[in-house]
DNA sequence: TTTCGTGCAAACCATTTGCAGCAGC
DNA sequence: GCTGCTGCAAATGGTTTGCACGAAA
C-alpha cells in the first residue's frame, strides 16, 4: 500500500497546497486496480457514483498537476480524450489494442524494456522518464 | 519510388472517386522526406506555400480516408492534435520525444520489432496490424 | 492575512458535420 | 445523370481559462 501521507506532506514542502480535491482525487486513484486507466470524465462519473461532487475543471487542472509532480501518467489509447493512471514502477507500459473491440490488454516485458533502454541510452545519450508502446491488432476474441 | 497510378487504380477499383484534392495530398505526403508527419494543419500551411488551395474540411476527411485505406499512419506525439505520415513497411516505428525541446527522434531496430512480434503472437494470440513505441525523457541537446 | 485552489461559465481549438453545389465516372 | 466529394459555416466535444469567492497555511 503506498502511503498518501508521505506524498501530500512532499507535495506541502514543495509550497502546494493539500485540499479535499486532491486529496480524493489521488486516494481514488490509489484505490482502483492498478493500470486502471480512466478519463477525466471517467473519474467524474466514478466519484458522483460516491456523492463526491468536484467540478471538471478542478479534476483536469488536478490530473494535470499530479502528472506533472510525477504521481499519474498520462495515457492516450487512440481515442479522443486522454487517460490517467498511477505511475508506478512495477506499471505494465504496453498495451495491445484491438482496433473491432477497442478492448485493451495490457503486458510487461522486462526483456522488452531492458532492451528499449540498451538501445536508448546507448546509442542516442537519451535520458528516459516514461515510454509507453502500443500495439494495434485484431484480439483473439475478434478473430473469427 | 511508389507508383501512385496503381494505389489510385485501386482506390478506383474499391469505387472511390480520385479527386484532384486526394491526388495531390496523397503526392505531397510521398514527396516529403521519409518519417515526416504533419497535422491536417501542417499540411494545410505546406499546401498553400505552393498555392494550393484544399479546405480544412477536406483535409481531415481526407486524412482519415487514406488512413482507412492503410495508406496513412495516424500517430500521437503527445500534442494536442493528430499527425500522419506515409504508410511504409519498412517505417519507423520508435519515436524518442523530449519533454524539454518537444523534438521527435526516430529510429527502428529489428530487435525491437522481432521481440515484440514473438511475444505477442505467442503469449496473447494477438494479429497486429501497426505499432507504435514512444520513450519520453531528455534528449542529448537538453542535458545541461 | 496572504496566496493559492475551486467552481462556474465562457472561451478555445482541433475535428466533425449538414447542406448545397460541383464533378468523377 | 447519379452519387460521391468539396467547401463553407456552424456544430461538437474535450480541455482550458478569467474571475470572484473560499479556504490552506
Amino acid at each position: 500500500m503506498i502511503d498518501t501521507g508521505k506524498i501530500f506532506e512532499d507535495l506541502r514542502k514543495k509550497g502546494f497546497r493539500i485540499t479535499p480535491q486532491r486529496e480524493t482525487i489521488l486516494e481514488f486513484l490509489l484505490s482502483i486496480p492498478a493500470g486502471a486507466h480512466l478519463s477525466a470524465e471517467d473519474l467524474k462519473e466514478s466519484l458522483e457514483q460516491q456523492n463526491i461532487k468536484i467540478s471538471l475543471a478542478t479534476l483536469y487542472r488536478t490530473l494535470k498537476f499530479l502528472t506533472a509532480e510525477g504521481l499519474l501518467r498520462e495515457i492516450d489509447l487512440g481515442e479522443d480524450h486522454k487517460h490517467y493512471e498511477i505511475m508506478n514502477e512495477n506499471q505494465e507500459h504496453f498495451h495491445l489494442i484491438c482496433i473491432k473491440c477497442n478492448k485493451t490488454i495490457e503486458f510487461n516485458s522486462e526483456k522488452l524494456v531492458g532492451l528499449t533502454q540498451e538501445i536508448v541510452n546507448n546509442q542516442y545519450n537519451f535520458n528516459v522518464v516514461d515510454y509507453q508502446f502500443k500495439v494495434f491488432g485484431i484480439c483473439e476474441d475478434c478473430q473469427s
